[in-house]
DNA sequence: TGTCTGCGCGCC
DNA sequence: AAAGGGCGCGCAGACA
């Protein structure tokens, strides 16, 4: 694989071919201007693998143009994921310049105009850092697995900038009739909508407090104390266990205002442009690998709007999402061939029951989930014990995991990303208590804080291989779907358009729908056996072909 | 006027 | 139905 990194000096871009064994061979310099058509020349040519500091940096401009790369290395996540393996040998990572790739942030998706004058990426040298990244990865004792994520992780930067750059297809009209529909016409100076103002009354007349604002906790909850209600916060699930008549038209108030607020009229205005919903995605933006997102609320976009996610005439959308990713995950990484044996079933929970684990699909639910999440009360509490007798692997990993977060140790991902050290909390009750309290009040704050952090890294190692098999998944699907779609650019080929966590939307012209759908799957199996090998653990789909999201699923 | 925190709620 | 983990966002209210 040729390897060339992207370096960027004032107005002019060098090249650094890079021989086989990383040594450099050679440098081109040219106009940044230049940069699509060498960088597309080069990409039609031979197979390569761009590097560069951080792909949120250089790919978008690329894509502008109409250049679509197959792979690259992005250094910043790279280097992030390095920097807090214990699989990496730090002294191995350290420079001059360190304590600035820790601090690169990556920039936001503005009009793609090629560079931003100044950066602080410009002082870093992706060279080196490439150079000592390599070197971490050769004397790493988990180099297979580290070397895979990386370059998950990398082409998961790449989808990402993809799917900004094509976007959700989104019609604003089906979006406004919607809210038109449940709220009333769009009011003109931010004021409340009819439906709300209706709703408004009813709720004031029915608490006789005839300038109630709704919208303020503290203020609904002195009123609904002073109706004599017996309730402690005004969150939704509360209310409904009380009988009052103004109840009702509250809990409908609080749904429209929400609405309203996350995606109302203005959040149309704000990030559907020319049919399209151009979210931002971070990849790595979360600790565990999870991908976050930094605007129009992209990881949470409701079912209530979805119906407005419809794909173009003679499209379709491709949703498909994988059933109970984080529990076949954990029997996979714990190698539990009998929890492995109850995910052969497309229902894992269903699985089970039919194994005579646990009397009922709830049962085996809640149990998982609690096994996952540290729940130790109720009905998750009581499962434990014949969850531990009959899966004592992958019990026994997530038990570990959480012993080892109580004692502050850094636990790791199947492929090696490493949890954060302890902060917040646990961090800052170690500190203020200091050896063993003499009181029981602050060792029980302690003990709480400790299990707190218990219940993150419990947590950490299944959600964090989860996003590791998500990423396996969308990288090789991203490949998959540029072979199936002829020669034109991105968006005239079946493209993903969206993903959460552990579902993807594929943007596709309707006559390719039935080899989108089963390159879906064979990515899932690809993914499946990037991260288990031959271990029999599988990764069923539900996939369904349709015009709108909303009615997937 | 701007910045910060807590609350509540949407998603996985 | 949530619980138990991870997020982002908008508002209200407090404070500079």
């Amino acid at each position: 694989m040729n390897r060339v990194v992207l370096r960027r000096r004032e107005a002019v871009v060098e090249a650094h071919d890079l021989a086989d064994g990383g040594a450099p061979a050679g440098v081109a310099r040219f106009a940044a201007e230049e940069l699509p058509a060498f960088v597309g020349d080069r990409e039609a040519a031979v197979p390569v693998r761009w590097v560069w500091d951080d792909t949120t940096r250089w790919y978008p401009a690329l894509l502008a143009a109409g250049v679509r790369i197959e792979r690259c290395t992005d250094l910043r996540l790279a280097h992030a994921i390095l920097r807090r393996s214990p699989f990496a040998d730090q002294a191995l990572l350290a420079a001059d310049e360190t304590a600035a790739w820790d601090e690169l942030q990556p920039v936001p998706v503005a009009e793609p105009a090629l560079f931003p004058p100044t950066d602080p990426a410009d002082r870093l040298d992706p060279v080196a850092e490439h150079a000592r990244q390599q070197a971490a990865l050769a004397a790493s004792p988990r180099r297979q697995g580290l070397e895979l994520l990386l370059a998950a992780e990398s082409s998961g930067a790449l989808v990402a900038a993809e799917m900004t750059h094509t976007g959700m297809p989104w019609r604003a009209d089906v979006h406004e009739q919607l809210l038109t529909e449940l709220l009333g016409p769009r009011p003109v100076a931010g004021g409340r909508p009819a439906g709300l103002e209706w709703l408004l009354r009813q709720i004031r007349e029915a608490f006789a407090a005839p300038g109630l604002n709704p919208d303020s906790p503290a203020e609904l909850l002195r009123t609904l104390q002073h109706a004599g209600l017996p309730v402690g916060d005004t969150r939704s699930w509360t209310l409904e266990q009380v009988d009052h008549p103004g109840i009702p038209p509250l809990l409908e108030y609080k749904k429209l205002s929400r609405l309203l607020t996350a995606n109302g009229w203005s959040w149309l205005d704000s990030w559907v442009r020319q049919g399209r919903f151009r979210a931002t995605f971070l990849p790595g933006g979360v600790v565990t690998g999870r991908w976050a997102s930094n605007g129009g609320g992209a990881l949470s976009v409701p079912t209530q709007i979805r119906p407005a996610a419809v794909a173009d005439e003679g499209w379709c959308l491709v949703v498909a999402d994988v059933a109970q990713l984080e529990p076949r995950v954990l029997a996979g990484m714990s190698a539990d061939t009998a929890m492995a044996e109850a995910a052969r079933a497309k229902d894992l929970y269903q699985g089970m029951v039919d194994a005579g684990v646990v009397p009922g699909r709830a049962e085996a639910k809640v149990g998982i989930l609690g096994a996952m999440y540290g729940g130790t009360r109720g009905e998750s509490g009581r499962m434990m014990p014949r969850l531990a007798r009959r899966y004592p692997r992958a019990i026994g990993l997530v038990e570990e995991a959480a012993r080892a977060g109580e004692r502050g140790e850094v636990v790791h991902t199947l492929l090696g990303r490493g949890s954060p050290l302890p902060t917040g909390a646990w961090a800052q009750r170690e500190a203020e208590l200091g050896e063993p309290a003499e009181s029981a009040g602050p060792r029980d704050e302690r003990d709480r804080a400790r299990r707190a952090w218990g219940r993150f890294t419990r947590n950490f190692v299944v959600q964090g291989t989860g996003a590791e098999w998500a990423l396996c998944w969308l990288a090789d699907l991203r490949n998959r779907l540029w072979r199936l779609g002829g020669t034109g650019p991105l968006h005239q080929r079946p493209h993903l358009a969206f993903f959460l966590h552990d579902e993807v939307v594929v943007h596709a012209p309707a006559d390719l729908a039935g080899a989108v759908v089963e390159e879906v799957r064979a990515a899932a199996g690809t993914a499946g056996r990037l991260l288990f090998g031959t271990f029999p653990v599988d990764f069923p789909l539900d996939v369904a072909v349709v015009r709108s999201w909303a009615d997937a699923g």
